[in-house]
DNA sequence: TATGTTATCGCAAACTTTCGCAATAACTGG
DNA sequence: CCAGTTATTGCGAAAGTTTGCGATAACATA
């Protein structure tokens, strides 16, 4: 049994309804090659069954992402998603600058969530966990009085300075 | 010298111009007990200037955090606004369960940024910082088979259960 | 296999946030 | 205090995401 038929076991354990748009919306994220942008996801599905609706993809994807059959990335300001690896969960940085997601292993935030739940008894999201910052290209790029690591957009921020 | 005057300076001395619908929006979420909502904040502005355009008091807002006059916090997929307090700054941890703001002393955050910096010198933006998860009254209430801790808006979620 | 229940879908519209642009007003230097 | 420069505003509209609703189809039961 692949892991895509396990997470559709599991939806339906779960009491959700095995639907084509769902298996379909599984396949393409499972098939593309890490964060994927909802438009994106839209467009490929599209080719197999037009008709699906764009509304359907969100919904579908925030099932997906609640029930931890696929991770969600805020990238830039718009959602990404990718499939939840079991066993190699990672959670991400993500660029402010060049806006690229950078893996991070758990272990580096379970004692900040252990002193969460001692300290205030407070349960963080720690299924996915996603720190903006700058990259270590970026910073250079900026320290050398340069744009982005990776020029495309620049992005904007540029008010007065 | 108010701690608002000294803002209003500041942003002078980066070169902003200081317009009365700064000062009105400063003024308002200076004025506000805590996080605001961005609506909030517009009707508020608008009973004493009603020309005052939403797009505006967004821009505004993003200034203000720009150059730290305010923190942004993420409530529920809405943006909120309030006073950086000098010296007393701090981050949240938002339930989101009942979407209250819980705040988080940054002493919590230093040894995950130092850890980021020198494994992948990744600098976190460690400005604001928001965590997402579930507060102790809503994970008490969940427990004992209950809905949320504030008996306001349920929230969605209620797909299957 | 036929039937009932209700989760899910597609569609249209709302909502939150951002953006482009021409007009305005805040600061600068004379 | 006046004129020039240009950051900022208001407006309209777009982009991304969510929601309400009636119609449809997935699952359960017989």
């Amino acid at each position: 049994m692949t892991s895509q038929e396990q997470s559709l076991h599991y939806l339906q354990s779960l009491g959700y309804r095995l639907t084509p748009q769902r298996l379909l919306v599984l396949a393409i994220v499972a098939g593309g090659a890490g964060h994927m942008g909802v438009d994106e996801i839209h467009r490929q599905a599209r080719v197999a069954y037009p008709y699906l609706d764009l509304a359907t993809v969100y919904r579908t994807l925030r099932l997906f992402k609640q029930v931890g059959v696929v991770t969600e990335v805020d990238i830039d300001n718009r959602l990404h998603y990718e499939l939840t690896a079991p066993g190699e969960k990672h959670h991400h940085m993500v660029c402010r600058a060049c806006h690229r997601a950078i893996n991070l292993s758990p272990h580096y935030l379970e004692e900040f969530r252990d002193t969460l739940m001692q300290e205030f008894g407070f349960e963080p999201d720690v299924e996915h966990f996603t720190v903006a910052g700058r990259c270590l290209p970026c910073r250079e790029m900026a320290a050398a009085g340069g744009g982005t690591a990776v020029e495309a957009d620049v992005g904007d921020d540029g008010e007065v300075d």
